[in-house]
Parts: structure tokens; C-alpha cells; sequence
DNA sequence: CATCCGTGGGT
DNA sequence: TACCCAAGGAT
């Protein structure tokens, strides 16, 4: 393939039709970086205003570095895979601590930051300080399996050194930023994963899968194995004063330091509601009466993992929740300000709209 | 390397 | 409905 005219082409057109974006505005590195972080395995419309809530709240990288962890988490909350706000949080801080706040441009140095992986780095590195190192998503895997006709599996992580290598190739030394961001928007414009534009490409010339008609068949990916299931009974528990029961949940794994109301796993097909009073009485020493029927069954779907919940109104009788420090019970106003999973968002919505 | 880690939208 | 997908990284 002609080189020059690819390069050309793809970043002529990446000058004339990309998307009028908040992180497009500027390419001050800590922006550029909360962007990339934001953007994980997560959707363009989904981000824009979470990005913009978050530099409203953080415009700095010293801003976000003196926050607390309930408030970077309350920020993030209902954007998913949370580690991802921690990890940056704990980078964040190292940058302002050893590097005087100025986010590292070299790749050795930046790699070594938590939550920042081969695709961060160069997405930063040419981005936000124009160095020439590719950034190799999802997008880019499949339009360079196109473009050159790479058969490599894309769900296996071997294949991503055979991506990097291709587009360290193919980079455009004038401008990495454009080249890099023209590979995904046309990704995310055109050469899509199913139906391509082909027929709008700017580069279909220079397309090998094109040319070919096999534009359909790449890139090769092989399917993920299937979720399992889980039957969770929760409860959400008045105290006298009309204050909630709520649990802080464990500080690793799933939806980790986020809050949610007491719940227990049950096998399916013996989840009574009694399980919920023994569950508070034997684990908090908690005396409560718990309504049979459930108010609401959320059904909630992770990536590797699907909940039923079923959700049942109680009553504290008597107990104290000292020597349980994930307990808390807090005001309906109190708990509005913490960071709950959207599973139990439902389950807190459908409470209220159901109870006086 | 395989698995875990969220969510909402598209087909 | 049941998948698949979306600017990945940690373990």
C-alpha cells in the first residue's frame, strides 16, 4: 500500500468530519487522561456528561488529587467498572506527589501508573504530547485487521503486539494525535463492526479487506464464554427514626467500596423471606420483621455475572449495629449522597415510589 | 493466559 | 430473547 496517501487521507478526513467533543477541546495531559480512563469499554455518549460533571468538580489534577474516596466514587457512580476511578485517584496522587503534577510523557514512566495500560499510554503519550506511539483499542484492532488483513484473534491478548507493531507501521510522524484518534473515529464512524460504510471510507482504497469483498469476515474474534447466575434476598431496613440500613461493600472485587442495602446469596427455590430474618439475626444480631412478598425483583446483568433480587420491606425491632463497621444507618438524604450500584438505584427508586 | 470487572444501547 | 458491543487493565 502507498503509506504517505493512507496517512493522508485517514487524517484529512479525520480534520474535516470528526465529532465536536468536550475532551477534543484541549490537550491538557490530565484531561486527556481522565478522558481515556472514562472512555474504557465505555461509550462516547455515555462519557460526555460524566466528563463534564467530573472537571466541573476537579478542573485540576491537584483538585482531583485532594479528593476523598466516597466523592470519587459518588462522581463515578452508575459508570461502571469502578477500580477504574480508584486506580486513577491512586495515580493521580503519585503524579502530584513525584512528578510535581506534571503527568509523565514517556511511556516507561506513565506505564508504570495504576490504571494506565498499553492503550492509556499511547492514547496520552500522542494525544495530549504528540509522541508517535500507537493506541491500540478495539477500534483499531479491527480497522487495521481490514486495512491489512490481519486474521489474528482480537480476543486473544497476544494478538494486541501484532496491532502495535502494524500501527507503529503505519504512524504518521506529522501528527500521532490525529492519526491515532482518526484510526478510532473511523472505527467508531465507518469501518464499524457490523454493516461498514464502506462505501463513505476515505481510505477504502487502500483497504485490503475491500478489495477483496471480506470485509464482513474480520476482524476474527472468538465469543466469550456465558454468564452465570446468582439469587440474591435483600432487604431494606427502617429503624424507628425512619433512618435506612445500608452496607459499605467489601474493598476488593465486585463493585468494590460501593454502598447497598443487606443482602445475602440464596440457592433458587429455598429463598424464603424468613432467610432474611435469620440472615439479620445470626450475622447482626439484628431483630427485624420482614414483609413476605418482596416489593420489587431486580434483575441486573453484568459482563461475567447475572443477579435476581429480590427486594423485601423490614422493620427494625431491636439490635445495634456496633462492631459491624460496614453497617451504617443513615437518612434517606444521607444515603442520596452515596455511591450505590445501579441494581440497587432500582431497588431504592421502586422502594420509594411504593412506600409513603 | 483466562477471568474478573459495569453499564446501557444496538440488533 | 439472547446475544454483542464500547477509546482496557489488573490479577
Amino acid at each position: 500500500m502507498n503509506k504517505e496517501a493512507f496517512q493522508t487521507d485517514l487524517v484529512h478526513w479525520f480534520q474535516e468530519e470528526q465529532r465536536d467533543l468536550p475532551w477534543r477541546k484541549n490537550n491538557n495531559p490530565y484531561k486527556v487522561w481522565v478522558s481515556e480512563v472514562m472512555l474504557q469499554q465505555t461509550r462516547v455518549d455515555t462519557v460526555i456528561p460524566y466528563y463534564n460533571r467530573f472537571l466541573e468538580k476537579f478542573p485540576t489534577i491537584e483538585a482531583f488529587a485532594n479528593a476523598g474516596e466516597e466523592e470519587i466514587l459518588k462522581i463515578w457512580e452508575g459508570l461502571g467498572y469502578y477500580s477504574r476511578v480508584r486506580n486513577l485517584h491512586t495515580a493521580v496522587k503519585e503524579v502530584v506527589a513525584d512528578y510535581g503534577g506534571k503527568v509523565p510523557d514517556s511511556k516507561e514512566e506513565i506505564s508504570k501508573l495504576k490504571g494506565v495500560g498499553p492503550y492509556t499510554a499511547g492514547a496520552v503519550l500522542s494525544i495530549a504530547y504528540g509522541k508517535p506511539i500507537p493506541a491500540v483499542d478495539g477500534n483499531v484492532m479491527r480497522v487495521l485487521s481490514r486495512i491489512l488483513l490481519i486474521t489474528d484473534d482480537i480476543a486473544k491478548p497476544a494478538s494486541r503486539k501484532t496491532f502495535e507493531i502494524a500501527g507503529e507501521g503505519l504512524m504518521y510522524h506529522d501528527n500521532p494525535s490525529y492519526f491515532n484518534q482518526a484510526l478510532m473515529e473511523l472505527g467508531a464512524l465507518i469501518c464499524t463492526p457490523t454493516s461498514p460504510a464502506c462505501l463513505l471510507c476515505p481510505v477504502r482504497e487502500h483497504c485490503q479487506a475491500f478489495e477483496k469483498g471480506v470485509q464482513d469476515e474480520l476482524p476474527v474474534k472468538t465469543r466469550k464464554k456465558s454468564t452465570r447466575h446468582e439469587d440474591l434476598l435483600a432487604v431494606v431496613l427502617k429503624d424507628k427514626e425512619g433512618k435506612i440500613l445500608i452496607n459499605k461493600r467489601n474493598e476488593k472485587g465486585l463493585l468494590a467500596n460501593l454502598w447497598e442495602f443487606p443482602n445475602l446469596k440464596v440457592v433458587p427455590l429455598l429463598d424464603k423471606w424468613e432467610i432474611l430474618q435469620d440472615f439479620l439475626s445470626t450475622e447482626y444480631s439484628i431483630d427485624a420483621v420482614i414483609e413476605q412478598e418482596s416489593f420489587i425483583e431486580v434483575q441486573h446483568v453484568f459482563t461475567h455475572l447475572t443477579w435476581k433480587i429480590d427486594a423485601h420491606r423490614g422493620k427494625l425491632k431491636s439490635g445495634n449495629i456496633e462492631g459491624h463497621e460496614s453497617l451504617r444507618f443513615v437518612t434517606e438524604e444521607e444515603l442520596e449522597e452515596l455511591a450505590f450500584p445501579v441494581s440497587y438505584q432500582k431497588i431504592w427508586r421502586a422502594y420509594k415510589e411504593q412506600t409513603q
